[in-house]
DNA sequence: GTAAAATGTTAACCGTAACTAACTTTTATA
DNA sequence: TATAAAAGTTAGTTACGGTTAACATTTTAC
């Protein structure tokens, strides 16, 4: 199968939402996704195909989605990732959550896991 | 003229590649920036139309590239958020050179004005 | 001063990631 | 249960940012 294949921003993006977005059964469906993202169906549906071909998600046609046990657990590094930048964002920096949560947005894309490692460290450092 | 057109954050390296390769008078050459980028020369060729037309840089053809008034202060300020993120990420998180240039490259591009100032804030309170 | 090398330009192309519009399938409701 | 609405799919378009290849212009070296 696929060991570590890369995965665009736009692509992590998708991904944690559907982790986001699941339902009590797990399934999150492409027209909350598209609303959550703010893009079109097709470009869901588009986005969606590659995450299946990663086989990181699975989805029977005109079928909700779902996350496969990688997905899962690459859609929660990235998620967990997200919600640790913007802690440091909000508890340390003091910026407000509305701006957090954007900045989170684009900075959980670009850090390199030295960086992340090292952040996570800092975190657990000052807020003991 | 052009009061705050956004740029791309590709658009940004280049004009902040072109502000740290000047010359004793002020000059950029095409052939230095596709270098110090990694790019082809037919990128810069096309970065660089786009720059005039914002009226940040002036190139006459076949000539080198400079800075406007305006492109000059936009550059200024790219590059200082970069050393700024650059000296967090290796003064604050113990970042090794290298990582921490490869990642501020990434980060300056998509924090926001409030928590660059936040960030520049914290900057000068921790190393005094 | 001319020929070769270096540099800059242009055209045509590729992949990504978005879009709209038209369509199919599924779901919900009257 | 038939039909309308909602959801999903597909095809074709666009913009961006890169590429290569061929060409034009400058610069350098003999």
């Amino acid at each position: 199968m696929e060991t570590k294949y890369p995965l665009s921003a736009a692509n992590e993006d998708y991904l944690e939402a559907i982790f986001e977005l699941r339902d009590e059964q797990g399934a999150t469906r492409s027209v909350d996704l598209a609303e959550h993202l703010q893009v079109s169906k097709a470009s869901v549906n588009k986005a969606v195909g590659i995450l299946r071909e990663a086989g990181l998600v699975e989805q029977e046609p005109y079928g909700a989605i779902r996350l496969t046990q990688t997905g899962q657990e690459r859609a929660a590094e990235i998620f967990r990732r997200h919600t640790r930048i913007k802690r440091f964002l909000v508890e340390i920096l003091g910026i407000d959550e509305e701006t957090a949560e954007q900045d989170a947005c684009r900075m959980e894309h670009v850090i390199s896991t030295v960086t992340r490692d090292h952040l996570y460290k800092y975190l657990r450092e000052v807020l003991e």
